[in-house]
DNA sequence: CGCTGGGTTGATCGCACTCAACCCGCGTGG
DNA sequence: CCACGCGGGTTGAGTGCGATCAACCCAGCG
């Protein structure tokens, strides 16, 4: 391989997954460890979307025409009711693949937290690709099932722990969601507001406030400047109460 | 194809979704519409578990060896915190898979609810038989893509629903899963307790009783005999306030 | 300067939880 | 035969956690 082509590949690979400078050689996306040839078909299909904080990627009930992966900045994704309470199903960051459970409508919107981009490949012709990269049907596979998992837990979350618990499991989750991404992850900053944390842990905005506050006056974490918070990870754990009986 | 060789694959994938009389032609479970290369394939590497109500198929924290696929009766598939609080993730029937969201343990129990069947499959060897079959990898995905939509309804039901909506919700969703599954929906026969279905809301069974006794008040459902249920999706729908705002 | 978005804290309310009593049907055994 | 236990279900009384309503602070910004 010339020296150009190696060189028009880093720039769909740093398109992909951006470079963000602290990740080391771990499986991110749709790309990592993929050959060439994988590479350069989707770069072929895939378009560039670039999101400002606030702006919707897609939007619940339109049309699921395409599939995405997030490359850079984070997002949440979330669905509405009629009457327009929110849940927020998940936070996105770079890597993640947007478009499991859409058939033919999106059933959610996803919005970016800051600013962000994404790969927006079209849905029949990512199908194509994957056809013809089992190896990616594969991983998509694993991807869709670790998102399972996640659902699974936050179920959890949802139904059976007190509010308090929520948090210091959702700050935990979310350190180490950091950590896997090479980003700082104790003390880390967070990406959402409290009323972001609120509709994804099913509380209000009050809530999550006055828990915090609590939390930081039984030293399990501390927080500041700015939505820096530093994580006590032994009080956490045991406020928490994770894991099997 | 001669006569014994046909007669033994229609065992085998009456082995694999048994045969309950009502079932037209949907595609039900791994094997639906497959070729029959395939199916023997299968044939060879499953093993059918024949479970009593109560008894588990896999446990919480055990060593993820399998994936399974219910072929007959009903289970619930739920977790368990520290403390014993307990949440009911998901109820299966005919045809579902089982093994999404585990790694190298399984993260819950699944448990019959009634007498049931499934077939069992190493996880390698079925990992393998799906390299072989890449349109078998492909409905996989189909499938763990169903399933993440449906845990977003649930995790939508758990945070921000109230408990007379979960409940009409509820009674919906299961009534059009026993439709597909071509048996009665309405009225229709529960599988579960209230016990299980304030496990999977998020409730206790107190509030679930009560529930029910409000939605027969307003006509909205009627109950009897035994677990048997009646509709009136007029009303339930009017309760549950699903969709977009 | 005032406005707006994000955040904290206080006072009160109400939905669902908790504790408790009771019913029924069923299987088991004295 | 009835007694008993047990799982499943219903209903009542009282409680509490988190929601609601409201006031206020701060920083950023036009």
């Amino acid at each position: 391989m010339n020296g150009a082509h190696s060189a028009a590949l880093s720039v769909v690979r740093s398109l992909m997954i951006d470079p963000c400078g602290h990740c080391d050689a771990r499986e991110i996306g749709l790309c990592a460890a993929m050959p060439d040839e994988f590479i350069v078909q989707l770069s072929t299909i895939m378009r560039v979307i670039r999101l400002d904080p606030g702006t919707a990627l897609i939007s619940e009930g339109d049309d699921a025409r395409h599939y995405f992966t997030l490359t850079s900045g984070s997002a949440k994704l979330y669905k509405t009711l009629a009457d327009g309470r929110q849940q927020i199903i998940g936070f996105l960051f770079t890597g993640d693949f947007v478009g499991f459970g859409a058939r033919d409508l999106y059933p959610y919107t996803v919005e970016a937290l800051s600013k962000a981009t994404a790969c927006r490949f079209q849905r029949g012709q990512l199908e194509g690709v994957l056809h013809a990269f089992p190896e990616l049907e594969f991983r998509l596979r694993g991807m869709a099932s670790d998102e399972i998992a996640q659902a699974h837990d936050h179920m959890m979350a949802l139904g059976r722990k007190t509010a308090k618990e929520r948090v210091a499991g959702f700050l935990m989750h979310l350190s180490e969601r950091m950590r896997r991404l090479g980003q700082p992850s104790n003390p880390m900053t967070l990406p959402m507001t409290r009323s972001d944390i609120a509709q994804f842990l099913g509380l209000t905005l009050e809530t999550v406030s006055r828990v915090f506050s609590d939390l930081k006056a039984e030293g399990a974490i501390s927080t500041g400047p700015g939505r820096a918070v530093t994580l006590d990870l032994q009080r956490l754990t045991a406020i928490d109460g994770e894991g099997i009986g």
